[in-house]
DNA sequence: ATTGAAAATTACATTTG
DNA sequence: CAAATGTAATTTTCAAT
C-alpha cells in the first residue's frame, strides 16, 4: 500500500501519516515489509507440526536448542512451549521424503532432543499476521 | 523494495523485472504483500496453540469449523492436521484472561468441538516466512 | 499545498535461443 | 521465428520543503 492510500484510510495527510509509520518502525513496532508466497505453487507441498521434547530445560540447553534450529531452513517457525512438549517447530519440505530425512539426519539426533512428535497439516484454512485488531474498524468516522 | 532495486539485485533492468513480478503475482505464486508488526509492541503479550480434537470429522463439518474460526479475530492461524488433534490453532491475545475468555465462551462452546488442548508459547526464537529457499544464494554469478 | 525527484509503466528496437 | 530483454520516453506518484 502507498503512503497517500494509507493516509486516506486513516483519515489524514499524506505528510503526518508518513511521520507515524516511520516512528513506528524505528519504535520497533513494524517489524519489516514481506511479500507472502504460496509455498504449493514452489513446489513445498509438505507442511508438518514437529512437537518437540528435550531433555534439558535448563535456559542455555534451550537456547542452544533455538540457535540450532535457527541455522535450518526446514524450519520456518519455532515456539518455545509450556506444557508437555518443549517446542513447537513449523518445518516446511518439498515432500514427505525430504521431511523423514530432515527428522532422521538433523532433528532426531540432535543434542538434547528427548522425542519428536509429527504433526502432519492437511490444509491451512487461515493464516494471517498481525494481531486481533482490525485496523479497519478502528478510529472509523 | 523498490522495483528498480529488485532489479539490481536480479541482474537485469526494471521492466522485464516488473514483468516477471506481474507474472509471478497473476499466477498465484505471490499472494500478497504485508507489514510484520510486532505483537508484544502493540499489547498482545499471549499466543497460545490450541490443540482442537472435534466430534465429526466429516467433511462437511471440517469446513464449518473452519469458516467459524475464520471469523474469530482472536485466531491467527488455522490448520487442519493428521492426527490426534484435527486442529491446531495459533491465538493471540492481551492477556490470559482474554484468552480464557476467548477459550470459554468461544472455542469450547463452538459445535462439533470435542476438547481443547491449550499450549502457550512463552517465546518465539523463529518466525520466517516463505519457504526453506534462501534467494539470494540462487543464479548468483 | 507545491515542487522536485524517483519510480512505474508504456512503446519500441534488439537480442537470444 | 517467437519470446524475452534493454533503451528511451512518458506518465504517475511519492516525499520533503
Amino acid at each position: 500500500m502507498t503512503n497517500v492510500e494509507l493516509a486516506k484510510r486513516a483519515g489524514i495527510s499524506a505528510p503526518p501519516c508518513l511521520r507515524r509509520v516511520r516512528a513506528l518502525e524505528d519504535a520497533g513496532y513494524i517489524k519489516g515489509y514481506h511479500a507472502s508466497i504460496e509455498p504449493d505453487a514452489l513446489g513445498y507441498g509438505v507442511t508438518v507440526f514437529a512437537h518437540v521434547g528435550l531433555v534439558s530445560q535448563a535456559e542455555g540447553d534451550l537456547k542452544a536448542f533455538e540457535d540450532l534450529v535457527g541455522t535450518w531452513p526446514e524450519v520456518r517457525e519455532a515456539h518455545m512451549l509450556a506444557g508437555e512438549t518443549d517446542f513447537l517447530l513449523k518445518v516446511v519440505a518439498t515432500d514427505w521424503d525430504s521431511y523423514h530425512k530432515f527428522l532422521t539426519t538433523k532433528l532426531t539426533t540432535a543434542p538434547n532432543v528427548s522425542h519428536v512428535k509429527s504433526a502432519l497439516a492437511i490444509r491451512s484454512s487461515k493464516y494471517a499476521v498481525g494481531v486481533p485488531i482490525d485496523v479497519d474498524a478502528v478510529d472509523e468516522d
